[in-house]
DNA sequence: ACGTTTAGATTACGATTATAATCTATACGG
DNA sequence: CCGTATAGATTATAATCGTAATCTAAACGT
């Protein structure tokens, strides 16, 4: 969780840089998608986001028009991010790295969709655009395995894509309702890693259950 | 939406028998049960809460401990609800009613677990032990269909039924993260319904689409 | 070099929050 | 039938919320 502020040179309260306050206004964001992503949209609010990226309230409003207008970019740059994450990764590594303990326990840096589409169906429209631009996103950087095929089987990929996106995000979802160290929440992500790498691996050999 | 409170007999605010009393005490938590469904945990007050059980907010705490004891009664009442509707029907037509748009749109009245997981996981322990319990309860309603089989294969069923569920609640999480009228919203249930069905249904017909 | 712009701190505001105390009238136990 | 327990209304409280005004000083344009 970030939390210190770095005053370039200066000691005595300095004023910043126009690039400092870019950079400054970027680490907000920052933060907000993370904080966000552990706490909800609710959970957190504009002093704690502040505060925990080194600011005190009373800027955020040079920075943002609203709550609202942060939320927004901060779930496109959490979601930008989740999307980067899965770049150049092959399907099989990502569905066993998604479903992975360490990511379902690492949930302010974990995926976006994951930890924010049950509090993205309740905000406006906006933030739902993002999200729906966010799936896409995430979609198109899964397609990079599927080479040049017919219109067909293009068809085809992109179903199985979408169709492997919900079930890594029930996986990891429903995995995280569950008590910390419940068996339940271990057994969830691994039936679901099994029978997805299933779909990927023909031979659908049980993984070792790090 | 509940909103009316049936007063007896009386006329000019007659105070309530006992039995009144536990039965205006379940229509709040069924009250809630829909409300936190909807908003979310964060997104009701207790005020807003009895207010659309019919009653004022002073009377809370004569009933609950605190808003998190209601929440952790809510969400039984709730996943039980949830669960209690799958009870007796077929594992295929299941999954064609809880991957539809009606569902998808009744945020309210649908399944707990796809309206509050994302909640639940930022929620104390004991309130993923509700939903653990909620999980185990909403798996064991949907393993009618196995017949008695031998140990192997009940393991194997069970798999399957977690996988199901972790398939179907991804799916409509996802969509609903979408924008209302987004195609996106509907081709992730289609997909998925068509793609899910397709495990029970060896033949895996395309539904008519409704 | 000087005046203007502005990032961020400080302070303030009104609304909403969860929780609690007080009050009232009735259902209840005897 | 009378005293007590109590459900629910009313009112109160302290904290927290999003938002905004004010202030300060340094970065910026010229």
């Amino acid at each position: 969780m970030l939390v210190a502020a770095f005053v370039s040179g200066g000691e005595s309260q300095m004023k910043v840089t126009k690039t400092q306050a870019r950079e400054n206004r970027a680490r907000i964001v920052e933060t907000a998608s993370t904080l966000f992503r552990e706490r909800g949209y609710d959970g957190v609010g504009v002093a704690d986001l502040m505060a925990a990226a080194g600011f005190t309230h009373g800027g955020f409003y040079k920075h943002f028009r609203s709550k609202a207008d942060l939320m927004a970019e901060a779930a496109a740059s959490g979601l930008s991010q989740s999307a980067a994450n899965a770049s150049g990764v092959a399907a099989a590594a990502f569905v066993k790295e998604y479903l992975s303990r360490k990511h379902r326990d690492a949930l302010g840096d974990g995926c976006t969709l994951a930890a924010l589409s049950g509090d993205a169906a309740r905000q406006p429209e906006s933030i739902k655009e993002t999200f729906a631009a966010g799936i896409e996103n995430q979609l198109a950087t899964l397609a990079r395995e599927d080479g040049d095929v017919g219109e067909i089987a293009k068809r085809e990929a992109r179903a199985k894509r979408i169709d492997t996106l919900a079930h890594l995000v029930g996986a990891i979802v429903l995995s995280r309702a569950c008590p910390d160290d419940s068996p339940l929440a271990d057994e969830i992500l691994e039936v679901c890693r099994t029978r997805i790498l299933s779909h990927y691996d023909p031979k659908g050999k049980k993984p070792n259950g790090g």
